[in-house]
DNA sequence: CATGAATGAGAGTTCATTCAT
DNA sequence: GATGAATGAACTCTCATTCAT
């Protein structure tokens, strides 16, 4: 497959990832992403064989520029508690823009498929945001700058508690108030009072 | 419809609901549901038009067997804490079946189709807990067996770290042993210390 | 399945085997017999679920009738050899109709299909032949009317000519004067010569 | 075309006439070709535009190997019934190696093709085989070898019972006995007894 | 009420064939 | 000459939904 080739390939992989945050995983058929690529039937296949595999690389594809992301809006000189709250900060902006998101896709495929833990890139992704958080609570408690008694448990449960808030924006719905009103729990819980 | 039709429509009820923990919302057809009841084609149209519609008696049917349920299970003169750590101990229970559960498709339910408010059961029963969970801290708070400063937010919290223990569970996989370190940490912090 | 869908199953079946015999065994879809029997897509997937079972049926029906068709034929008083003529010449009339055929069909399916001896149908139709020809000649042979060392040898062997015939006059197309030279070769060969 | 090209061309037929061998003519498409011969799929259209061109050069190519193999193993100092058992040898050989043969694609190619006498290659090779076979009866005959009323008559029958022999193989399977059988007794009827 | 045959839309998939490079 | 991306037709198969009985 040549450049043309995986220049196109990654076109597909976009504009699938356009139709999957649009209608979730599994009502998404090869023909929606036909359809949405103006390509032909089998000129998909030529690329992919299902709806699974595409949406596999879009998972890698989107992992990829998150990470990059947030590692480029961290300011220097930020201290601990900075950072841990620009994190929060940014979980609550993904919280609350309930349609532009894989979200629901992502839960849907994880649900079908049964994924070693190797390949597991939401477990990874869970994973590396509690070591993350943990290691930025051990700072901010070096610093003084927060309390804490057990670092890692509690990156655990603020991970578990945006788990919840995540599953709560797709289902019952959840308003700013609401994720305010739990992040704000959470820092305060950490925060060394006097 | 008479009598009789009321008790068939309770079967296919209950024969659906087995189908739905098996396959989740999405991936049930009306043929599927046809074939576990073993009625014929037409008969499953005379009680319902849609798998939406099934569903959704599923869910009432399911709700009020679960509030029974749980009401009958707890003991006379037993603590507030008593009835807070058995509430914790049934919710763990059923994030630990991850099968024999209407959990996936009642998100895949809930992902597609947006309810209003009023007849979300989903949120009525998430409210219904908070409620619940606070009431059961401001009685252990009076009682002086537990410590809390906003019952309300606790019981909050409470329930966002359920429902991302239960999200993980179907998604990436939770041990026994995640849940537990969990829900002692929730009730670590409740605990009056000294 | 009631009694009109019998009738319906048999309906196909007969159209099936016209187009069987019209294209051969490969090269007939599913659309095809959907066609020529004019039902719709769905409706004939509701009796039969590929053309291998749809022809594996027409074969089954088939025999049946051709095994009634040459009983009935046998004029009371013959003798063996005239059943023994008889029998030629009715192969005779099947090799000459190259196109109202399930021949080339059944080549094909056979191909394609390595059967168990148990349930292949043409290799039972050649033993029961063979068998056949065996008996008419010993009997011809009891009377006087046929020579022949061996009989079960040479019944074996006019089947492999049949044979012959019958793949040739699909293959390079053979004359009814061929025909008849080879018909008249074997007989030649069983009639005592004084 | 250049020499190089005829050397590609000649490349592709024998990589297609192993294709041909292991799935037939009918199953064939230009992408299995292409795929076997590791080309462009453009590549191959440069050669030949369908399988049917392809498959009748094969043929082409067979047929000259096929002449000049047999010939190449007649021994001099052979007697006429010494060369028509090894040409029966010969063609139990074929017979019985039921995979590693065009035998099933040349049917299938015939079923679906008929082909004008003179480019009959199958035919014509059935023809000359006739004719050689006379021949050495005949031969067999004069030197008083073999016995025989009607040298091309029993030189088509012999030729019929092969074919015979040759689509039993491909339908219904034959055993090695069974081949032994039909070629014994054809030579049985030969020798010139007493 | 209940049945189940029938329809037709639509998803998946594979290839022959073309054509710009 | 050679490549291989691209197209679109054709097939298989499954269901939701209807309707005569």
């Amino acid at each position: 497959m040549g450049d043309k080739s995986l220049q196109k390939r990654q076109y597909i992989l976009e504009t699938a990832r356009e139709v999957f945050m649009e209608k979730g995983y599994k009502d998404v058929t090869m023909k929606d992403i036909v359809d949405a690529c103006e390509i032909s039937r089998g000129g998909l296949y030529l690329y992919f064989n299902s709806t699974k595999e595409i949406f596999q690389d879009v998972l890698k594809m989107e992992q990829q520029e998150t990470d990059d992301v947030f590692a480029s809006t961290i300011p220097k000189n930020a201290t601990a508690a900075d950072i841990l709250a620009l994190f929060l900060k940014e979980q609550k902006k993904e919280l609350l823009k309930s349609k532009k998101t894989l979200t629901i896709a992502i839960y849907e495929f994880y649900f079908q498929n049964k994924v070693p833990k190797k390949e597991h890139l939401i477990r990874q992704q869970f994973e590396g945001a509690v070591k993350i958080i943990e290691q930025l609570i051990a700072d901010g408690v070096a610093s003084g700058e927060l309390y804490c008694e057990d670092c890692l448990q509690t990156a655990r449960n603020i991970m578990f508690v945006i788990e919840g808030l995540k599953i709560s924006a797709q289902t019952m719905g959840i308003t700013e108030e609401m994720v305010n009103r739990e992040l704000l729990y959470i820092m305060s819980g950490l925060v060394a009072d006097e």
